[in-house]
DNA sequence: AATGAATGAGCCTTCATTCAT
DNA sequence: GATGAATGAAGGCTCATTCAT
């Protein structure tokens, strides 16, 4: 799979990754052009279809690759020697935080990867992220000293709310940055807010 | 505005909006072919531009025709003499779901709407996004007592954090029912899970 | 023929008229819309069509009310008894520009009309423009005093000069009307410029 | 620009262009079909549009061609060192007669492109227009001896006079031409009536 | 390997005209 | 007489994919 594209000049699978990651970020799946993407690219039509076969498969490719490309990082500097459930959780979101800045074009691409609609690549992006929360979910939270929960309700449910409001977090960041066109991320102020959060949940989860 | 397509004989025009909403939910405003749906309404494709002028025009009259269709029966129902938080919310959702059950199609429709990217309705699907937000945000939370909830941390958060857990619930029962092609929602179970989590909530966030 | 057309109510007639002839004017035969001039007229699609059958018996029975309109006049004010060559042209670019102030819609829409090249109407605008010609060409030289002319060149031809010469002055003016959006006609300097072209004429063609 | 073009087998250029042509020229701009170009020429419905943008560039690209085509081999043979004005006018006259004969369907392209009023070429058309006649007007009248003509009256006048003159004469012929289907330009007639104004006016504008 | 010409179904929209009421 | 709903062919243009070179 991909060896094609594999035994091509490193310089050029960039060029080709680039303009397709930009090209899909920006337009979602449906509308994404090939012929913008190899013009970008500089290379011939015909080379991407001889290299990826289709829209699609150049697609779940590109997934494949980003995501491999973050969480192996994510996970290389992810604290899983510490046991406190909101530091670890504190410390994810700085990671992620780090990653974004650091791979703005790769980071903005799964994101909307995953939330594309297009019928096309639905199924293929359910199952993945379907593999993913599977395996990443048990990954993150082994080691937690749960032991600091109260005691009164169940313990899988507070996660899942904590984890939720994590989530509508970033999505709310995420559309302001996307309405507003002069927008740029505030590390820093998201970071304040992340912690106020915290603070509340701990209050109210912890014994 | 839409006088043409109102003096119509009813039943065309429910063979209209069925067909319109069917195509849009299914594939979303780019995608959605106005040929499709003159195909599955049987009538001309003059005639659906003589209703409404362009494909635009009819995909902005559906969104007002759905959500009135179900604002309206929301709100009749809604509690607003309920003062205690919880009860209200567990009220709001079994409403939601007889809606649901009752319009599935119009529900669907509605829900794809507000999350379509394209660009050519973007400016009047926020727009409205708003209006309605700034206007239901606020009778919605009319009248509740909020002397319940514990005072060590700040109430808007707490409210955010709520909101976004029944959120997350109803996209993830959403999910399941899409991938799941046979899976009827079964509304007996999910209303069981909304009262666990209300109950846990309840817990850590009254005093 | 358009004997429907002549038993309405002679308000809603002028209506019609003006409608399309403002339309025609504006746009040309194939651009020019029924649904605009039933829109301006105030009178129903089917209408139109009751009274003109299609677009092109609406078309030609404008050309042959406007013309005669201004024909009729144009005849009645015209110096029959002016034996002068030039001074009966003259009187006949005077005429013409009082005619045109008058009726401005009227002129404009004519001078297009025949203009026109939508091949719909070419043939029977042909027609009628050599029918006219062949009329009028014997009318309008009728009772000139020829002996004026130089006898060592052709009098046909050189009546073919004159006319061609005021023409294409009349072409050039209409054309700078066209061009310079709000350049409205000066009537004062064109007949100014007219004069100067006759005494060019008449000191090289008379004896 | 037009590169795409021009790497096409020579023999497919000009199914296209000559298709194109035709269809420009018989139906003007507006009405013209790019479906029945592509099927005149035997091409795809996309390749016409892979190598011309859209149905403004094609029709801006073969006004250029005609252009060129005709106006590179009229200067070559121009008399510009033929200082009497009429002889240099005679000379032009056959000229465009031959080239009329060699060009026939890009001779009254031409002609007809720079009479169309379609809105969407009409401000690129006028840009030609004037760019031409501002170029040529020039270099046709440079090095004349104008003392040939008579001193009382205007000499800029005379020469639009002139001009006028032959540009109805080709005008007349050209109707002719188009109204009678099986009619033939016969140049050796033309010509000789040509020749009968050149010597009317010469005997009436030079001393 | 690499090119880019070539395909053709599909897109939304307009329009003169007809016809049941 | 008067209405306007209904038709459907035709318009320009896009696009992922194929294939001869």
């Amino acid at each position: 799979m991909y060896t094609k594209f594999f035994n091509v000049e490193p310089e050029k699978q960039d060029r080709i990754i680039n303009a397709a990651i930009k090209e899909f970020a920006q337009k979602g799946y449906d509308k994404a052009s090939t012929n913008e993407i190899v013009k970008e690219a500089e290379i011939s039509k015909g080379l991407l279809f001889h290299y990826f076969k289709n829209k699609k498969q150049l697609f779940l490719f590109l997934v494949d690759y980003c995501y491999e490309t973050i969480a192996e990082e994510f996970y290389q500097k992810f604290p899983f020697d510490e046991v406190d459930f909101f530091n670890r959780m504190r410390q994810s979101v700085i990671i992620k935080m780090e990653l974004s800045e650091r791979y703005p074009d790769i980071f903005k691409f799964i994101q909307e990867a995953f939330m594309d609609d297009a019928a096309e690549i639905k199924p293929e992006m359910e199952k993945k992220l379907r593999e993913m929360t599977d395996l990443n979910v048990n990954k993150i939270y082994e080691g937690v000293d749960y032991s600091k929960f109260r005691d009164d309700v169940d313990l899988q449910k507070i996660l899942k709310i904590i984890t939720w409001t994590f989530e509508k977090m970033s999505d709310e960041e995420l559309t302001k940055a996307k309405l507003i066109p002069g927008h740029e991320m505030d590390y820093k102020k998201i970071y304040n807010e992340v912690e106020e959060y915290f603070e509340i949940l701990k209050t109210c989860f912890y014994k």
